[in-house]
DNA sequence: TCTGGGGTCCTAGGACCC
DNA sequence: TCTGGGGTCCTAGGACCC
């Protein structure tokens, strides 16, 4: 992008129909990595196990290669079911008695992190702009590294796609499946079409033709209650969005106008690299609901830790701080409380998170998560920063419209941190009864932590 | 599909300000 | 004083993504 030329004006979109964007989407990656350092692995069925240990049968599915998915075994099944459907090879006596075994692993982020860092060099070197959207997936801007132009039958953007593909073969030793497109939704369509190993091509001008058939939900923000409302307006399919009344869209706000723009083919995001996050969280799940106060105050005690490790290694500041409560059967209960000014203190999420868990004391909880938000950063090179009151509450006027409950000092502007701690050690007062906050919606979905499939 | 963890963005209502 | 409109911030929930 930077080579282009043309600097466009802040506000002004980004629609040159002759951009090349490229999707690359690592197949069953977590899989990919366990056999890369246990070859033995290699055409055996694999599956990744979140919250799982060896010998147990907690935890959910996070990967699972396509042998074990031959089995029956899914992205987000427990592993007790999984288990059910594919032995794993620990449990069985005589391996060749059995029509197949399963090797089961529990996850490694950190050795996956070193992985995706090896492909992210790979990336880097094809590309001049890389978005990372999560360990294993990306999208790269190569415009300014071939074109649309044919030759001998064939565009060039589909050889240069197909170089980086073999790049990251012959470096990494995992394989990708990579979409090529104009516009970034459609890459990621065309990533997706032909998994694994998939190499597919949408050139400029074909887009909408190429979604016309596809269901509804393969669109990009499309998942499985915008699929059902659209389905209940008759809107199947990717190419019906497309042709879709603005105005029948107009109940599903701006997603609406947004999805239909992307079955059309029109979308003006350009690659840009991910930035600093918005916030941080941990969040955990007990083996089963429990009203235990002991341990729902340990669990926050733990997650807090993590959560402002985490924020101090990324030397962020947080405004907010929040709590998650899910209790049956998967009511999703958040609280959060502002700061006057942006913190870096772990006694302080600590007494927060505690505070705001009071409101469910007698609650059952089957999961709870500790989130920071609002967050600043520390210019990194200004050394010596040790707690927020050196820090100028960046350009936020605190104002003292706080919050209603608690009464912040009246000296908004400079809180010093004994006061601040002691304005949250009072009891929140949290009105009781009138907001019933619990929604029945019943079913939710699970978003396909590995949506390979 | 009874369910793991880490994120983003949007919406809606209330408080508060001018 | 019962009466506008516009704007910001905060909280909570929901949908979605991987």
């Amino acid at each position: 992008m930077a080579e282009r030329g043309d600097p466009r004006l802040p506000g002004v979109t980004d629609d040159d129909p002759d951009r090349v964007i490229c999707h690359v989407d690592m197949d069953c990656f977590y899989a990919a990595c366990e056999r890369l350092r246990k070859p033995e692995l290699r055409g055996e069925p694999v599956v990744v196990g979140m919250g799982y240990e060896p010998g147990e049968s907690h935890g959910a599915v996070a990967t699972a290669s396509y042998e074990a998915r031959a089995h029956g075994i899914e992205s987000a099944q427990g592993i007790a079911a999984a288990l059910d459907r594919l032995p794993r090879v620990e449990d069985i006596d005589d391996p060749d008695d059995t029509d197949a075994v399963g090797h089961y692993c529990a996850v490694d982020m950190e050795y996956y992190e070193t992985v995706s860092d090896e492909v992210r060099s790979v990336l880097d070197d094809c590309a001049g702009t890389v978005r990372a959207v999560s360990i294993d997936e990306a999208y790269l801007d190569i415009t300014d590294r071939t074109s649309w132009q044919r030759v001998d039958g064939r565009t060039l953007a589909e050889g240069y796609a197909r170089h980086v593909k073999e790049r990251i073969h012959e470096s990494v030793g995992v394989v990708a499946s990579v979409g090529v497109a104009p516009t970034m939704s459609a890459a990621k369509v065309a990533s997706d079409h032909d998994k694994p190993d998939g190499l597919v091509v949408i050139e400029p001008g074909e887009v909408r033709e190429f979604f016309a058939p596809l269901d509804v939900e393969a669109v990009h923000g499309v998942g499985p209650v915008t699929a059902r409302e659209l389905r209940e307006i008759g809107i199947e399919t990717a190419g019906d969005l497309a042709a879709a009344d603005p105005d029948a869209l107009a109940p599903f706000g701006e997603r609406g106008r947004e999805i239909r723009s992307f079955a059309r083919g029109d979308d003006h995001r350009s690659v840009t690299p991910v930035g600093r996050p918005k916030s941080l969280s941990r969040e955990s799940a007990f083996t089963e609901a429990t009203a235990d106060v002991e341990a729902k105050r340990e669990r926050v005690a733990t997650l807090t830790a993590a959560v402002a490790d985490r924020a101090d290694r990324e030397d962020a500041l947080y405004q907010t701080i929040g709590i998650k409560v899910v209790t049956p059967p998967f009511d999703v209960n958040t609280r959060a409380r502002s700061l006057p000014g942006p913190v870096a203190d772990a006694d302080l999420v600590h007494d927060v998170a505690l505070s705001l868990l009071a409101e469910f004391h007698e609650a059952d909880v089957r999961k709870l998560g500790v989130r920071v938000s609002n967050l600043a950063f520390a210019a990194g090179e200004q050394s010596d920063l040790d707690g927020w009151e050196t820090v100028e509450p960046v350009d936020k006027q605190a104002d003292g419209r706080s919050d209603g409950g608690t009464d912040p000092t009246d000296e908004n502007r400079s809180v010093g941190a004994t006061e601040l701690t002691e304005w949250t050690n009072e009891e929140p007062t949290i009105d009781e009864g009138d907001s019933d906050s619990r929604s029945d919606q019943g079913q939710r979905t699970l978003g396909e932590f590995d949506a390979d499939g």
